[in-house]
DNA sequence: TTATATATACATACATGAACGTATGTAAAG
DNA sequence: CTTTACATACGTTCATGTATGTATATATAA
């Protein structure tokens, strides 16, 4: 065929990494070829060494398409400060699931990072850039923690790094809960409710005068 | 060769299975040939067919060799009902994660269930069969935590079934926190603190005014 | 502005090898 | 003597990577 202009060579670009979307949703990463991907696409396999190296660059390709845009809102609020770094990463968290909960590509790709792919040699690059993004974010969340604990001190249980890797736990457990079991449950009514009452316990009780502390 | 005992086959059916826990956790399922199991289990890919159908058997056996003793202690307790179900549930989910962290075993396959295969085609079945198991449970979780809330209220924001599939989501983001970031943090301490708090927070506080009976 | 050269954006063709399933062989256990 | 518990051998499929072909968009020079 002809060669196409630059829009049209993005278009295809963007064409392969749907189609790859779709295969390694349907089919899973290894059982889905690129003669499969090609055929989606409307392409030939030499279109897609064209663009990518091999399937794992198609890969991750399609994994950086997608990106959270409550990361930079967490990023900016570490380096900045914030008022009141509690109510702040409460209301992020419940953000954050809204947006998941409504982007079906977000769903798709998650689905395939979660169920569809098996981390190992090359792929396990995948996982380990994935884990360092959650690293880094969990540092600056723990480093909010840590601000909100200055103005104000932690439920006595709580420790900033152990709140942050429990507050990352649970909304890393209703997510890929949520999407392993079929949406079968409200994401949102039920992370509202959870994560309502973990800041709830994090916050220092207001004493009861003198009352005696149960137990 | 010459035929084996049937002591002797179970032991080589064993060491198949040890093979490919083996090998799948560090190459992935799909990754891993038949051949290269044999190779490691000193038979054949014969000795493989003998004793399973096909990959997808072996990774089903593989599974079931593995199971944690508190379903069944759940699965009791949700019949035959038990005098306190919050403190019943926070000690049997401690004792949990704590067999969890002391069984390498589980560790492999669990890391295996979770980066290492794409639940698609056959393997999905593997999937469905493991979700199933995980909704029974939560059924008898709910029923646990039902029974408490006849005795005594849960706090206004928690429903039987919400609290069952929060503690669900905190349980299973935890350990698959733990195991994908390598075990870089305290399994057992982050949880106690964690499953305190949950459990804390879904007690009905005692009201400041005319006090209620706390207990 | 037009003509030419070159790089681009693919399609096509080829070589290779690995993994699977099955069919068949076989020696000892039961 | 029959079945078990494997080993061996065979045929087939299929995915990958690379090499090569090609028409055209685009940059460049005149």
């Amino acid at each position: 065929m002809a060669r196409r202009t630059k829009a049209e060579a993005e278009e295809t670009k963007n064409r392969i990494l749907d189609a790859a979307e779709k295969l390694f949703f349907e089919h899973g990463v290894t059982q889905t070829s690129l003669e499969r991907i090609a055929e989606e696409a409307a392409v030939t396999r030499g279109a897609i060494y064209w663009h990518f190296a091999d399937k794992i660059e198609l890969f991750q390709a399609m994994h950086q398409r997608i990106r959270l845009p409550q990361e930079d809102i967490i990023l900016n609020a570490s380096t900045a400060g914030h008022p009141d770094p509690l109510r702040f990463l409460e209301d992020v968290a419940v953000d954050c699931m809204r947006t998941l909960a409504s982007d079906a590509r977000m769903q798709r790709v998650y689905t395939i990072l979660l169920m569809r792919c098996e981390y190992v040699g090359d792929m396990a690059l995948a996982l380990r850039r994935q884990k360092e993004a959650d690293r880094e974010m969990r540092s600056h969340i723990a480093k909010l923690f840590r601000m909100a604990h200055a103005k104000q001190p932690l439920a006595p249980s709580w420790t900033p790094e152990t709140a942050a890797r429990v507050f990352g736990a649970m909304m890393h457990g209703l997510w890929t809960d949520w999407l392993i079991f079929g949406k079968e449950f409200d994401l949102i009514d039920v992370s509202i409710c959870s994560i309502t009452e973990l800041f709830a316990s994090m916050k220092n009780k207001p004493a009861t005068s003198e009352s005696s502390t149960s137990r």
